[in-house]
DNA sequence: TATAATAGTGACAAGTATTGTCATAAAATA
DNA sequence: TATTTTATGACAATACTTGTCACTATTATA
């Protein structure tokens, strides 16, 4: 049964364009092969091959048993029609891949955005050009180290533990994890993960892992093919000891929390665009969420828990005793 | 003077896919221009351009005089090879976008990604489909509303003047400007832009413009084709008091001052991720930096000026006393 | 080492598709 | 109405495509 519309009465045009998704899609083939699924003998698939190969696909053979086509490397893709949008729009989401030191993807974007810048038309590549340097999405410049970003990547998508080597505030631990997937925020990758070690869901800072190393044989994988970026953080914090945190936000508050928390789902927000923090922290953030909320000032107003407000004060305490009476450094750095 | 090498001697195949790109790079086009362009009959391309229709390209016609053909909205790009790293690179670009509320693109990158999606062969979708909530880039969630963007940048790529109602620390003023591009950070998009009112270049919150209408006609343009996102800061802050400001920071204030100031220039790193800030800060921005040292408590250690470390101080007190004494808010919000 | 599987080339005839020409129609425009 | 343009049909000449056959070369494997 022919997945094509009368491949016996197809016209060559015809035939090279569906041969060149074909090929494309089973990377590995026959001639022969091809010859009964297009309905044509050998010597004219031959022939087409030959042309395909004229026409850029590129494309390797050997001889001799298990030999056969291969398509090397490259795919083509069939022609796509794309509106003069879509066309910026894509362009641009490549071009703000370049802000990136550390993509988890080896082959750089850049290629692929030339491939396509290439191939565009005329004037929607002068508009291209004259709108390239007048408009960006930025992220923080430099980025922390965060070389194992692949790996990290391919074991979570693989389902597969890994034995890294994690430096959490001067301690350098090794543990096996299973990692569910990674995601850049402001700056930095995060790997939520399956932590073996403490029995349960944390995050981790892609560069504050030191090594990357396979996975223990004994640990053997979960099943955590349910667990996503999405999902993950419901299996999270669930052990730590927790405290009600409460909180009143201006506007300016909300959105510098949104940028800081967006994903916890802490964070509720008014019509009028102030809003309010009310949910569980774990104990170990709360030195954290004081300068979080130091920082934003008039904009925030804790009124829960009282350990917050007390850690808040004396960070207060101490920053006003460092910068009071002076204005010289009490210690200068070297 | 043919670009096409031996036009005159092309098979059907071959001259079918020049067709297409020769078609969608002048959108209009008259049956027998072809015909003389590529060295064959007008019957011929009749033939060759309703083959074209059948096999997708939107093709749209007139009869009579300044008749002709057009393609209809749609480019078709010409097949292009990807690298299936490339390809998986391409998508996460654009599925990225999605997290942006307000993109200066019309048209939603999302379309343009599923035609991306659907034409890939069926092991590169699988392997996107596994990745695809295993690695992401966040921006943060909720943004400020934008509604502007595009106007803005079309003005920018056009060296035209708007005029905008822009609101800064309550106070709404109208000022004539011509944007020198726009760009998102942390969230939120800015623009910065020739000011006709301050008579120099200045940096808007794209969310604090309430209203964009079209240039005053008094107001010519200035040709500011020079000035794009890469230097426009070269012809900043130059006139406004500025005050020098030292700062030192810890390895961890480094990264949040790249993250917050990453554009300004002012940040030096040394080889072990410590740093510190020298330079010139508008004095109208000492509020900011105050906020921003406080939020970094003992990671930044601010030197100079004296006014910022005033600053500072105050605000330290006024904190202080907000959360001194007291576990209840002292004036709770409605 | 022999055998089978595979690519690759060349020649040729039969068949098929492509092309140009001509005729004609229809629509739009000036 | 004359002109420009798309659009369609018929037909013959030509060019291309295809299958078959014969043959070579390479490679893995029995």
């Amino acid at each position: 049964m022919s997945k094509h519309e009368s491949r016996d009465t197809m016209s060559k045009s015809k035939r090279l364009l569906e041969l060149m998704l074909t090929v494309n899609r089973k990377r590995k083939f026959t001639v022969k092969e091809l010859a009964l699924e297009f309905g044509v003998s050998s010597r004219t698939i031959l022939r087409d091959l030959q042309e395909l190969g004229e026409l850029g696909v590129p494309l390797y053979s050997e001889v001799g048993p298990h030999g056969g086509y291969q398509v090397l490397n490259e795919r083509i893709l069939p022609p796509i029609a794309f509106t003069e949008e879509e066309a910026v729009a894509l362009f641009f989401a490549c071009h703000a891949l370049r802000h990136y030191s550390y993509i988890p993807f080896e082959t750089e974007a850049s290629s692929a955005l030339g491939k396509f810048y290439h191939y565009m038309s005329g004037d929607v590549r002068d508009r291209i050009d004259q709108m390239k340097n007048r408009v960006d999405f930025v992220v923080p410049a430099r980025q922390a180290e965060s070389p194992y970003l692949s790996v990290l990547l391919e074991a979570a998508v693989m389902q597969q533990t890994v034995r890294i080597g994690y430096k959490s505030q001067d301690t350098l631990s090794e543990r096996n994890i299973q990692p569910i997937g990674i995601y850049a925020s402001s700056g930095l990758w995060y790997c939520p993960a399956y932590c073996f070690l403490r029995g349960g869901v944390r995050l981790f800072r892609c560069d504050r892992i030191e090594s990357v190393k396979e996975g223990d044989p004994v640990t053997k994988p979960l099943d955590l093919r349910s667990i996503h970026l999405d999902n993950w953080e419901d299996s999270f914090s669930d052990k730590s000891p927790n405290t009600r945190c409460r909180v009143q936000l201006s506007e300016e508050g909300v959105r510098v929390c949104e940028a800081e928390l967006g994903r916890r789902g802490l964070l509720r927000v008014r019509e009028d665009g102030t809003g309010w923090i009310d949910g569980d922290i774990p104990n170990s953030e709360i030195p954290y969420f004081a300068r979080l909320f130091i920082g934003l000032g008039s904009d925030a107003e804790v009124t829960e828990p009282p350990e917050l407000i007390e850690c808040m004060r004396s960070k207060l305490k101490e920053l006003l005793a460092k910068y009071d009476g002076q204005d010289q450094p009490s210690s200068p750095r070297t």
